[in-house]
DNA sequence: ACATTCGCATGTATA
DNA sequence: GTATACATGCGAATG
Protein backbone atom coordinates (compact mmCIF):
# COMPACT_ATOMS: atom_id res chain seq x y z
CA UNK A 1 0.00 0.00 0.00
CA UNK A 2 2.70 2.84 -1.31
CA UNK A 3 1.25 5.74 -1.05
CA UNK A 4 4.27 7.78 -1.88
CA UNK A 5 6.26 8.05 -5.20
CA UNK A 6 7.66 4.93 -3.54
CA UNK A 7 10.07 2.46 -4.39
CA UNK A 8 8.44 0.14 -6.38
CA UNK A 9 6.76 0.34 -9.64
CA UNK A 10 7.43 3.56 -10.62
CA UNK A 11 11.28 3.75 -11.48
CA UNK A 12 11.19 7.17 -12.54
CA UNK A 13 9.62 8.79 -9.72
CA UNK A 14 12.39 7.22 -6.70
CA UNK A 15 14.98 7.97 -9.47
CA UNK A 16 14.04 10.73 -9.63
CA UNK A 17 13.51 11.41 -5.81
CA UNK A 18 16.75 9.93 -5.16
CA UNK A 19 18.87 11.99 -7.45
CA UNK A 20 16.99 15.22 -5.87
CA UNK A 21 18.01 14.22 -2.65
CA UNK A 22 21.32 13.47 -4.10
CA UNK A 23 21.46 16.95 -5.40
CA UNK A 24 20.74 18.37 -2.22
CA UNK A 25 23.32 16.23 -0.37
CA UNK A 26 25.88 17.58 -2.71
CA UNK A 27 24.72 21.14 -3.02
CA UNK A 28 23.44 21.74 0.63
CA UNK A 29 23.50 25.21 -0.07
CA UNK A 30 20.53 25.18 -2.51
CA UNK A 31 18.73 22.00 -1.59
CA UNK A 32 14.92 21.58 -2.62
CA UNK A 33 13.13 24.22 -0.83
CA UNK A 34 10.57 22.63 0.26
CA UNK A 35 9.12 24.22 2.76
CA UNK A 36 8.96 22.74 6.38
CA UNK A 37 5.92 23.73 7.51
CA UNK A 38 4.13 23.91 4.30
CA UNK A 39 0.66 23.49 4.66
CA UNK A 40 -1.31 19.91 5.19
CA UNK A 41 -2.93 19.04 1.62
CA UNK A 42 -0.20 21.67 -0.19
CA UNK A 43 1.37 20.06 -3.65
CA UNK A 44 4.81 19.76 -3.16
CA UNK A 45 6.75 22.39 -3.65
CA UNK A 46 9.66 20.59 -5.55
CA UNK A 47 11.16 17.32 -6.41
CA UNK A 48 10.28 15.53 -3.21
CA UNK A 49 8.00 12.46 -2.93
CA UNK A 50 5.02 13.30 -3.68
CA UNK A 51 2.54 11.40 -0.74
CA UNK A 52 -0.52 13.26 -1.48
CA UNK A 53 -0.25 13.13 -5.47
CA UNK A 54 0.43 9.42 -5.40
CA UNK A 55 -1.62 8.17 -2.43
CA UNK A 56 -4.36 7.45 -4.82
CA UNK A 57 -2.23 6.99 -8.10
CA UNK A 58 0.43 4.14 -6.60
CA UNK A 59 -1.77 2.73 -4.11
CA UNK A 60 -0.80 -0.67 -5.03
CA UNK A 61 3.31 0.09 -4.89
CA UNK A 62 5.95 0.11 -2.34
CA UNK A 63 5.94 -3.70 -1.37
CA UNK A 64 8.57 -3.41 1.61
CA UNK A 65 8.81 -0.11 2.38
CA UNK A 66 6.26 2.09 4.41
CA UNK A 67 6.10 5.54 3.00
CA UNK A 68 3.80 7.53 4.59
CA UNK A 69 0.56 9.85 3.18
CA UNK A 70 1.83 13.29 4.66
CA UNK A 71 2.26 16.40 3.26
CA UNK A 72 5.64 17.28 2.10
CA UNK A 73 8.56 17.71 4.14
CA UNK A 74 11.87 19.55 4.31
CA UNK A 75 13.79 17.05 2.75
CA UNK A 76 16.30 19.97 2.07
CA UNK A 77 17.08 19.49 5.54
CA UNK A 78 17.79 15.40 5.33
CA UNK A 79 19.24 15.82 2.85
CA UNK A 80 21.30 18.51 4.26
CA UNK A 81 21.90 15.84 7.34
CA UNK A 82 22.65 13.48 5.29
CA UNK A 83 25.68 15.61 4.24
CA UNK A 84 26.48 16.04 7.47
CA UNK A 85 27.31 12.64 7.80
CA UNK A 86 29.05 11.91 4.51
CA UNK A 87 31.60 15.31 4.96
CA UNK A 88 32.71 13.30 7.76
CA UNK A 89 34.83 10.09 7.09
CA UNK A 90 33.41 7.27 8.28
CA UNK A 91 35.19 4.47 10.32
CA UNK A 92 36.33 1.62 8.51
CA UNK A 93 34.37 -0.91 10.33
CA UNK A 94 32.38 -0.53 13.21
CA UNK A 95 35.17 -1.52 15.35
CA UNK A 96 36.36 2.28 15.81
CA UNK A 97 34.14 4.14 17.67
CA UNK A 98 32.78 8.05 16.30
CA UNK A 99 30.93 10.69 16.83
CA UNK A 100 28.93 12.42 14.48
CA UNK A 101 28.83 16.48 14.89
CA UNK A 102 25.11 17.01 13.18
CA UNK A 103 24.30 20.09 11.95
CA UNK A 104 20.87 21.72 13.27
CA UNK A 105 19.39 20.45 9.73
CA UNK A 106 20.03 16.74 10.94
CA UNK A 107 18.53 18.12 14.12
CA UNK A 108 15.35 18.59 12.44
CA UNK A 109 15.77 15.63 10.81
CA UNK A 110 15.88 13.42 13.90
CA UNK A 111 12.99 15.76 15.10
CA UNK A 112 10.86 14.26 12.66
CA UNK A 113 12.33 10.43 12.97
CA UNK A 114 11.37 10.77 16.31
CA UNK A 115 8.32 12.43 16.35
CA UNK A 116 7.29 9.33 14.03
CA UNK A 117 8.44 7.01 16.05
CA UNK A 118 6.35 7.83 18.77
CA UNK A 119 3.68 6.46 17.09
CA UNK A 120 4.54 3.03 17.05
CA UNK A 121 6.24 2.44 19.66
CA UNK A 122 3.51 0.21 20.62
CA UNK A 123 1.96 -2.24 19.23
CA UNK A 124 -1.32 -4.14 19.52
CA UNK A 125 -1.95 -7.33 20.63
CA UNK A 126 -1.63 -9.62 17.35
CA UNK A 127 -4.69 -10.72 16.12
CA UNK A 128 -3.51 -14.02 14.41
CA UNK A 129 0.08 -15.03 13.72
CA UNK A 130 1.54 -14.61 10.49
CA UNK A 131 3.44 -17.31 9.19
CA UNK A 132 6.69 -16.30 8.55
CA UNK A 133 8.43 -18.78 6.67
CA UNK A 134 7.04 -16.77 3.55
CA UNK A 135 6.16 -13.60 4.17
CA UNK A 136 4.14 -12.01 0.92
CA UNK A 137 5.69 -8.83 -0.46
CA UNK A 138 2.56 -7.28 0.04
CA UNK A 139 2.55 -7.87 3.39
CA UNK A 140 6.09 -7.07 4.06
CA UNK A 141 6.51 -3.33 5.00
CA UNK A 142 3.33 -2.33 4.49
CA UNK A 143 2.01 0.90 5.57
CA UNK A 144 -0.89 -0.39 6.28
CA UNK A 145 0.51 -3.49 7.45
CA UNK A 146 1.24 -2.02 10.43
CA UNK A 147 -1.10 0.57 11.07
CA UNK A 148 1.59 3.26 10.53
CA UNK A 149 -0.25 5.45 7.91
CA UNK A 150 -2.65 6.97 10.23
CA UNK A 151 0.22 7.21 12.70
CA UNK A 152 2.51 9.18 9.97
CA UNK A 153 -0.03 11.35 9.04
CA UNK A 154 -0.51 12.36 12.51
CA UNK A 155 2.59 12.68 13.65
CA UNK A 156 3.95 14.38 10.57
CA UNK A 157 1.31 16.89 9.97
CA UNK A 158 2.67 20.25 9.39
CA UNK A 159 1.61 21.90 12.52
CA UNK A 160 2.61 19.20 14.93
CA UNK A 161 5.70 20.02 17.12
CA UNK A 162 5.30 23.74 15.47
CA UNK A 163 5.66 24.58 19.09
CA UNK A 164 9.53 22.97 19.04
CA UNK A 165 12.42 24.54 19.65
CA UNK A 166 15.23 23.88 17.38
CA UNK A 167 17.63 21.77 18.57
CA UNK A 168 21.01 23.02 19.21
CA UNK A 169 22.28 19.44 20.96
CA UNK A 170 24.67 17.36 19.34
CA UNK A 171 23.83 13.97 18.81
CA UNK A 172 26.55 11.30 18.68
CA UNK A 173 26.60 8.24 16.86
CA UNK A 174 28.51 5.88 18.64
CA UNK A 175 29.70 2.03 18.68
CA UNK A 176 27.29 -0.46 20.78
CA UNK A 177 28.11 -1.04 24.16
CA UNK A 178 25.33 -3.00 24.80
CA UNK A 179 22.58 -4.53 23.07
CA UNK A 180 19.84 -5.03 25.76
CA UNK A 181 17.56 -2.08 24.13
CA UNK A 182 14.79 -3.62 22.08
CA UNK A 183 14.67 -2.48 19.28
CA UNK A 184 11.74 -2.04 16.99
CA UNK A 185 11.28 -6.06 16.12
CA UNK A 186 8.72 -8.18 15.12
CA UNK A 187 9.32 -12.01 15.59
CA UNK A 188 7.48 -12.73 12.94
CA UNK A 189 5.30 -15.93 14.85
CA UNK A 190 4.31 -12.98 16.89
CA UNK A 191 3.34 -10.32 13.85
CA UNK A 192 -0.04 -9.10 14.31
CA UNK A 193 -2.61 -9.94 11.81
CA UNK A 194 -1.76 -6.63 10.00
CA UNK A 195 -4.73 -5.47 7.38
CA UNK A 196 -6.63 -6.11 11.12
CA UNK A 197 -4.57 -3.93 13.15
CA UNK A 198 -4.25 -1.61 10.86
CA UNK A 199 -8.16 -0.66 11.44
CA UNK A 200 -7.74 -0.72 14.75
CA UNK A 201 -4.55 1.41 15.19
CA UNK A 202 -6.21 4.19 12.64
CA UNK A 203 -9.45 4.24 14.60
CA UNK A 204 -7.28 4.60 17.94
CA UNK A 205 -5.40 7.27 16.69
CA UNK A 206 -7.78 9.22 14.54
CA UNK A 207 -9.88 9.91 17.50
CA UNK A 208 -7.10 11.74 19.84
CA UNK A 209 -7.54 15.53 19.07
CA UNK A 210 -4.99 16.78 16.48
CA UNK A 211 -3.90 19.00 19.78
CA UNK A 212 -2.94 16.87 22.01
CA UNK A 213 -1.71 14.39 19.56
CA UNK A 214 1.26 17.10 18.80
CA UNK A 215 1.11 17.82 22.42
CA UNK A 216 2.15 14.89 23.34
CA UNK A 217 4.40 13.72 20.16
CA UNK A 218 6.58 16.70 21.03
CA UNK A 219 6.73 16.24 24.79
CA UNK A 220 8.08 12.35 23.83
CA UNK A 221 10.37 13.86 20.96
CA UNK A 222 11.81 16.26 23.54
CA UNK A 223 12.47 13.71 26.21
CA UNK A 224 13.65 11.19 23.63
CA UNK A 225 15.83 14.07 22.12
CA UNK A 226 17.65 14.80 25.52
CA UNK A 227 19.14 11.57 25.04
CA UNK A 228 19.31 10.90 21.68
CA UNK A 229 22.62 8.59 21.03
CA UNK A 230 22.87 6.87 17.32
CA UNK A 231 24.90 3.84 17.35
CA UNK A 232 26.68 2.77 13.94
CA UNK A 233 25.89 -1.40 14.64
CA UNK A 234 26.30 -2.24 11.15
CA UNK A 235 27.92 -1.03 8.01
CA UNK A 236 28.61 -3.74 5.26
CA UNK A 237 29.91 -2.71 1.71
CA UNK A 238 27.48 -4.11 -0.75
CA UNK A 239 28.18 -7.04 -3.70
CA UNK A 240 27.53 -7.35 -6.40
CA UNK A 241 24.93 -9.66 -4.86
CA UNK A 242 23.66 -8.20 -2.31
CA UNK A 243 22.74 -5.32 -4.88
CA UNK A 244 21.49 -8.17 -7.50
CA UNK A 245 17.57 -8.71 -7.99
CA UNK A 246 17.93 -11.32 -4.93
CA UNK A 247 16.35 -9.09 -2.43
CA UNK A 248 18.57 -10.25 -0.08
CA UNK A 249 21.63 -8.57 1.60
CA UNK A 250 24.33 -11.00 3.83
CA UNK A 251 25.07 -9.25 7.22
CA UNK A 252 28.71 -9.20 8.81
CA UNK A 253 28.36 -12.02 10.99
CA UNK A 254 29.77 -10.33 13.93
CA UNK A 255 28.25 -7.13 13.95
CA UNK A 256 25.08 -8.93 13.33
CA UNK A 257 25.33 -10.51 16.34
CA UNK A 258 26.52 -7.76 18.35
CA UNK A 259 23.80 -5.41 17.11
CA UNK A 260 21.01 -6.92 16.02
CA UNK A 261 18.68 -9.33 17.91
CA UNK A 262 19.33 -12.74 18.44
CA UNK A 263 18.00 -15.17 16.40
CA UNK A 264 16.74 -18.64 16.90
CA UNK A 265 17.11 -20.48 13.37
CA UNK A 266 13.80 -21.01 11.72
CA UNK A 267 12.55 -18.00 13.53
CA UNK A 268 13.19 -15.48 11.26
CA UNK A 269 12.81 -11.63 12.47
CA UNK A 270 10.83 -8.85 11.20
CA UNK A 271 12.94 -5.82 11.31
CA UNK A 272 11.64 -2.48 11.00
CA UNK A 273 14.20 0.32 10.11
CA UNK A 274 13.28 4.08 9.16
CA UNK A 275 14.69 5.16 6.31
CA UNK A 276 17.67 7.94 7.52
CA UNK A 277 17.09 10.41 4.37
CA UNK A 278 13.43 8.92 2.92
CA UNK A 279 10.01 8.92 4.79
CA UNK A 280 10.45 5.35 4.53
CA UNK A 281 10.31 2.86 6.75
CA UNK A 282 11.43 -0.47 5.69
CA UNK A 283 10.34 -3.44 7.18
CA UNK A 284 13.10 -6.73 6.55
CA UNK A 285 12.85 -9.66 7.37
CA UNK A 286 16.26 -11.05 9.68
CA UNK A 287 17.32 -14.50 9.27
CA UNK A 288 20.43 -16.15 9.23
CA UNK A 289 21.35 -19.92 7.61
CA UNK A 290 23.46 -22.72 8.75
CA UNK A 291 26.72 -22.90 6.67
CA UNK A 292 29.23 -25.49 7.71
CA UNK A 293 29.65 -25.23 11.37
CA UNK A 294 29.11 -21.17 11.07
CA UNK A 295 26.07 -19.06 10.43
CA UNK A 296 25.30 -16.54 7.39
CA UNK A 297 23.26 -13.78 8.24
CA UNK A 298 20.92 -12.43 5.92
CA UNK A 299 18.29 -9.40 5.64
CA UNK A 300 16.14 -10.28 3.10
CA UNK A 301 13.17 -7.83 1.56
CA UNK A 302 15.81 -5.69 0.93
CA UNK A 303 15.30 -5.05 -2.45
CA UNK A 304 13.32 -2.10 -2.85
CA UNK A 305 15.26 -0.79 -0.44
CA UNK A 306 18.34 -1.17 -2.30
CA UNK A 307 16.65 -0.12 -5.93
CA UNK A 308 14.89 2.74 -4.04
CA UNK A 309 18.53 4.39 -3.50
CA UNK A 310 19.92 3.32 -6.35
CA UNK A 311 22.54 1.60 -4.02
CA UNK A 312 25.24 -0.65 -6.01
CA UNK A 313 28.17 -2.90 -5.57
CA UNK A 314 30.67 -0.78 -3.67
CA UNK A 315 27.60 1.05 -2.16
CA UNK A 316 27.93 1.29 1.65
CA UNK A 317 24.92 0.02 3.75
CA UNK A 318 25.13 0.88 7.68
CA UNK A 319 22.31 -0.11 9.88
CA UNK A 320 22.00 2.60 12.96
CA UNK A 321 20.37 1.83 16.41
CA UNK A 322 18.87 4.92 18.72
CA UNK A 323 20.20 3.41 21.83
CA UNK A 324 16.91 5.06 24.12
CA UNK A 325 14.10 4.18 22.03
CA UNK A 326 15.87 1.17 20.57
CA UNK A 327 15.03 2.03 16.85
CA UNK A 328 16.81 1.10 13.93
CA UNK A 329 17.71 3.60 11.09
CA UNK A 330 18.91 2.79 8.08
CA UNK A 331 21.00 4.39 5.40
CA UNK A 332 22.83 3.44 1.58
CA UNK A 333 25.94 5.27 1.33
CA UNK A 334 26.50 5.83 -2.16
CA UNK A 335 30.69 5.14 -2.95
CA UNK A 336 32.31 8.45 -3.14
CA UNK A 337 32.56 7.89 -6.87
CA UNK A 338 29.01 7.96 -7.63
CA UNK A 339 28.26 10.75 -5.52
CA UNK A 340 30.82 12.52 -7.08
CA UNK A 341 29.23 11.85 -10.56
C1' DA B 1 5.18 -22.61 -18.32
C1' DC B 2 7.34 -19.00 -16.28
C1' DA B 3 9.22 -15.91 -12.80
C1' DT B 4 10.35 -15.35 -8.26
C1' DT B 5 11.70 -16.79 -3.78
C1' DC B 6 13.96 -19.76 -0.67
C1' DG B 7 17.35 -22.76 1.30
C1' DC B 8 21.50 -24.69 0.80
C1' DA B 9 26.04 -25.86 -1.27
C1' DT B 10 30.26 -24.57 -2.90
C1' DG B 11 34.16 -21.65 -3.92
C1' DT B 12 37.24 -18.09 -2.32
C1' DA B 13 39.56 -14.99 0.77
C1' DT B 14 41.48 -14.26 5.10
C1' DA B 15 43.15 -14.99 9.79
C1' DG C 1 46.98 -26.57 6.83
C1' DT C 2 42.81 -25.42 9.10
C1' DA C 3 38.86 -22.82 10.42
C1' DT C 4 35.87 -19.21 9.61
C1' DA C 5 33.35 -15.71 7.10
C1' DC C 6 31.41 -14.42 3.14
C1' DA C 7 30.16 -14.20 -2.04
C1' DT C 8 27.69 -16.41 -5.20
C1' DG C 9 25.45 -20.04 -7.79
C1' DC C 10 21.98 -23.48 -8.20
C1' DG C 11 18.03 -26.37 -7.70
C1' DA C 12 13.61 -26.90 -5.35
C1' DA C 13 9.51 -24.80 -3.99
C1' DT C 14 6.08 -21.60 -4.68
C1' DG C 15 2.83 -18.35 -6.79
Amino acid sequence: MGQMGGPDGDGPHHQYHYQALLAAVQNPSQGLHVPLHAGAGAPAAGPGPRPGADADASSTHNANATPHSQPPRAFTDWSASNSAFAAQPAPATTNTPFHYNLSQSYALWTHYMLNKNVSYSTYSTPHEPLRHTHIPDKYSGCAFSLGFDSFTTMSLGPNICANMTPMERSISAKEPENSEDLPTVVRSSDEMDTRNSGDVRRDTVDTLPESKQSHESCASVSNKFDSGEYQVILRKELTKSDVANSGRIVLPKKDAEAGLPPLVQGDPLILQMDDMVLPIIWKFKYRFWPNNKSRMYILEAAGEFVKTHGLQAGDTLIIYKNSVPGKFIIRGEKSIQQTNL
